[in-house]
DNA sequence: CTCGATTTGGAATATATTTTCTATTCTGCT
DNA sequence: AGCAGAATAGAAAATATATTCCAAATCGAG
């Protein structure tokens, strides 16, 4: 039976459910309402617990999965799972055969970097915890003056910082390694260091960072994951996942939560 | 090997990952770093799924979560479900709900960032042109060197630009104001200029187009909309119209066109 | 360069989960 | 009450998934 009219979104999926509901004998129904009360649980259950959870033996929740339109429970589970990672599969070797081809037209490399940039853009909301993102404004409201360093590949978003906190009056300082000139002894107390690095995480960020954080200069720091090596310091860690071709990655996400965090510092400051 | 000794709880995996993460060859690191960046799906993916993410083999990837403590992949998923209950983030009711709830806290504000950016991303696939886009790759790549300036908020994109050439042995150069240095007469015949520049446009920026044009030197430019000042001269012309929030512009848009360009320029090169 | 230790890839095995099948129990009707 | 038809429970078969094992490859020290 391969009935592929099953419902394709959870919205449908939510219909076919009220529709179908009135209509079922006792056990059935039974499913319907656990299911409508914990559609959450869907995507991380067997249908074992599934069918515990409505009280109802397996069997029965698998009529159930097909009167819904599915084939069976796993696919009924496919539609949930999928809807719940935002569905990106795995662009990173998808960019990888783009590339290897080389017959990836400009346009539809754009194209690629659009969708990525978008999916990133949707994970960034899930990932950053606002309570993190709050104490990182207050910390850098407070601050008599923001020292910004990062470098390399985070060095666009390092400048850019830079420009939105000085066109907001913001006293902020960018460090950059120009001329083998090194800044560190600007850096006073009741200062903030922001610092942003990306793997490959360069030298020069992390030692600034230690040295602040020897002197007991607070520092937020905007890094990729949670295994970035500034974890190890006492800083508010601020951590946004983007897709990236090789060794590149659109930055959109990344420049997004910093002109965000800009301007929620200068709107804070200026009160 | 029974060990309870596995994390139980979040937190505390991470703090396990962090400190595992240095220590651990190759392959295993991939799996860390993938399971860092995608915390979210170790609940709703088989092993096999995870490994193929994290571009290792099913084997190695069970070998990472015995090494994180847990007795196997189902133990890791056990945790992660349990934590799971509830409240799953879909982006567009948590969006919604964001904006109208928490007015004024910074994710709100992230949360219309997110949205401008992602609307402006949407916006970018229909303004560009293709035929454009791809005379401007074919120009960059038959360039000598490519020179790249973009001053204040088109800054960010410049340096973006110039750190993927370099990342691609592209031979290009970045101008900037740094010690009010001018170095236009680095540029010599065969190079291609890469202008980036948006309102409020800079006059050094369009100084320095003009006088290449005189030289004959072509020209590609990153601006916004079409009434750019530079429209005036003959420059293959890619315009971004950027959605703005407030006074700042997330510049997510112009950011994925740059790398965009910059790596069909890269590809091309090298072929 | 060689040896020993570690790490890796892939197939083989064990386990869990889904799905189907059938005897049995309900339900509604005459 | 007795019958026909649908619904259900439970067990058995099929499938998918996790886990282990070992030979081959890789790495590092001497």
């Amino acid at each position: 039976m391969s009935e592929g009219g099953g419902p394709t979104t959870i919205k449908a999926f939510e219909e076919r459910l009220l529709e179908v509901a009135e209509r079922l004998p006792k056990r059935l129904r039974q499913c319907a309402e656990y299911v409508a009360a914990n559609k959450d649980r869907i995507a991380v259950s067997t249908v074992a617990e599934m069918a515990e959870g409505a009280g109802v033996q397996p069997s029965a929740f698998m009529r159930f999965c097909q009167i819904m339109g599915f084939s069976g429970f796993s696919e009924m589970q496919k539609l949930f799972r999928e809807s719940f990672v935002g569905g990106w599969p795995d662009y990173t070797t998808r960019l990888q055969h783009l590339r290897e081809k080389a017959e990836g037209s400009p346009s539809a490399l754009l194209a690629e970097f659009v969708e990525a940039g978008r999916t990133s853009l949707e994970n960034l909301f899930k990932t950053i915890e606002p309570q993190s993102l709050e104490q990182a404004v207050q910390v850098l409201a407070d601050a008599q003056m923001i020292h910004i360093i990062g470098l390399r590949r985070s060095f666009p978003v390092a400048s850019y910082m830079a420009y939105a906190f000085e066109k907001m009056d913001v006293p902020a300082m960018l460090h950059s390694t120009v001329g083998r000139l090194d800044n560190r002894n600007a850096i006073r107390s009741g200062d903030v260091l922001l610092a942003i690095t990306f793997s490959p995480y360069s030298a020069e960020t992390i030692e600034l960072v230690e040295a602040a954080q020897a002197r007991g200069i607070q520092v937020v720091a905007l890094t990729d994951t949670i295994v970035s090596p500034l974890r190890k310091y006492e800083a508010i860690t601020l951590s946004v996942s983007e897709v990236d071709f090789g060794a590149f990655r659109s930055l959109s996400a990344t420049l997004c939560l910093a002109i965000a965090l800009s301007v929620a510092v200068g709107t804070r400051r200026s009160l």
